[in-house]
DNA sequence: TTGAAAGCGATACCAT
DNA sequence: ATGGTATCGCTTTCAA
């Protein structure tokens, strides 16, 4: 392609004041600012990335880690990974991909050979490797969930935890006291940060209203829909009438696909409230009330944080909780007996 | 970091000297690149992603090209993501994500501004927008999936045709002359590349072997299960009595539970063939005859020849098409009556 | 077998 | 408002 050199003889100025008129770090007359531009559009000029890496500060390059285990769930994997790029390409950061299950190696390479401007860390484990890497490096890194020890760390998350003490409180408000937390799969709670911060949201403040909480989770490593299906059985069989879900969408369908089959009717006979759905409850037959996990939210969020801190900000090492929102669909009614 | 001076001063050579040892492509004395090699550990050296790539002519990085619509199956898209992350660092190179709706605009940038090698494209549309882009472009370029018109593009992929060919000589072979083939969503024999062509390796062969096929889809745009068991209850109806898969686990799993309803038995009653499953069969509740879909075999033979042809090999646009692999599990049986 | 030095193509400081 | 140029850290000729 064409070099900066090149650009500049066609507008008949110096390189510095091409580069100047690109970066906008200084001011450029209207007029010479137009012959650049003209320039730059003629020679089809892109600047080289290797040469800004050298001469700049920036790689405009981020990485994303995400160790891709066995049990994540692909679709909502998938929705954070999109998510992520889309806001770092919107800041002009490009996304390198840090698979692997050597994690840490990784992270280190890319931050030592100065690859990338920053690290975003995806599908966080309670006792994450990578928060050990984090802490000795100085690349700007920032956490998409939130770790047990997390300490001199930037996260950023869905509150799970208000999430689950705001569903518990719009049962409780409706007047029930028994509820069920319809969950994840089991390991999900062992290798995974969130589902138990949601579950310790609805303990707590169930507690706290006087509820009673039936917790269930809905297969070993993988929804299972049989699991799912004899776990509501159950807990209808038990008079529960009011249903806290979070889980996948397969979750939902056999949650609604029993309570048809008994002929009960939701924000009727029975309650239900979808907490932190990353997919789109709207689609499902019946309408429920949902607490929705958005990841752009999320990922947008993480990535501005990581350019402020690049532009030179001074951002203290923080967790910054997303407050959930509540979105009403008529799911919930009072108990009615 | 460190950098190679300062490697070049504790190890007593010149900054030459270190380069060549690190890149072997110059014989160094065994003794001077111990020395060298004692220097980098102790130092921690990582050479500067960003001098490299402006110095020499290869970034170490490829661009990974993913248009992530709505109706991609997300667990067989990210199998295919790590296969091709995984292929690539075995060989020192990064991927670099191009999502986006504008797939175009993002090859065009990092090829012109030199910041990947090469780039690898993935989920080929039967009409794709990135094949123009390919076309027009110095950056070696490789297909992974073939589109309609592949003249002059390198492209590698699963020789699905063949798999549908294989998969009725099977059945064939085993004295059956009507097939079902479940196939794929509706949308995907449109926006997808590779199930028109199993299907018409299917319908192919089985005029040849004077077979009837009868072909069905298993939803609109996402599989659904209940669409998938009226097909196959229909099937059933009709006296079929010999199946081939070409879908998602839950078309499977949907297959297996009318067939056990019903009690006809696998490999006796009925038969039943896997096309071009890319998750693990085995771990269904019945044993299948499967013809896999292997994402690593696919991605590592795309990023081999990316890498050939970066290293000088003059390889000829070409579409390399793998074969098939028969897997018995004894699910196929004669015809009973 | 090794060393010296000329680039690679930007950025940003120092002048004017 | 603009230009000249040192500089970034490596790769790779050219010499010895």
């Amino acid at each position: 392609m064409s070099t900066i050199h090149e650009v500049a003889k066609a507008a008949g100025v110096s390189i510095s004041t091409v580069s100047y008129a690109l970066s906008g770090k200084r001011p450029v007359s209207e007029k010479t600012r137009l012959r650049i531009e003209d320039a730059v559009t003629a020679l089809g000029y892109q600047p080289e990335a290797g040469a800004r890496m050298l001469a700049g500060r920036r790689t405009h390059i981020f990485a994303l880690t995400e160790p891709l285990r066995a049990d994540t769930h692909a679709p909502t994997h998938m929705a954070f990974v999109l998510a992520t790029a889309v806001a770092a390409r919107r800041r002009g950061y490009d996304i390198l991909l840090l698979t692997d299950e050597q994690a840490s190696e990784g992270m280190n390479r890319v931050a030592a050979s100065k690859l990338v401007d920053a690290i975003l860390v995806l599908d966080v484990a309670p006792d994450d490797e990578r928060v050990a890497i984090a802490r000795s490096m100085r690349t700007p890194t920032v956490f998409i969930g939130v770790p047990d020890d997390h300490s001199d760390l930037t996260c950023v998350d869905l509150d799970f935890d208000a999430v689950g003490r705001l569903a518990v409180d719009r049962l409780a408000d409706a007047g029930h006291s028994r509820i069920v937390l319809l969950g994840q799969t089991e390991v999900s709670y062992r290798r995974s940060n969130f589902p138990r911060r949601l579950l310790h949201g609805v303990q707590q403040r169930a507690t706290e209203r006087g509820a009673d909480v039936d917790w269930v989770t809905t297969g070993e490593i993988a929804t299972d829909v049989a699991v799912v299906r004899s776990a509501v059985e159950s807990a209808l069989d038990q008079g529960h009438r009011a249903f806290i879900v979070h889980a996948v969408d397969d979750t939902h369908e056999a949650l609604l696909s029993v309570l048809a089959e008994r002929g009960l009717r939701i924000g009727v006979d029975v309650s239900v409230i979808s907490a932190a759905a990353s997919f789109d409850t709207a689609a499902l037959a019946v309408q429920i009330d949902t607490i929705p996990l958005v990841p752009q939210r999320s990922c947008e969020f993480a990535v501005d944080l990581a350019v402020r801190q690049l532009d030179g900000e001074r951002l203290p090492p923080e967790i910054h909780l997303l407050p959930p929102e509540y979105l009403s669909a008529g799911s919930v009614a009072p108990p009615r007996d």
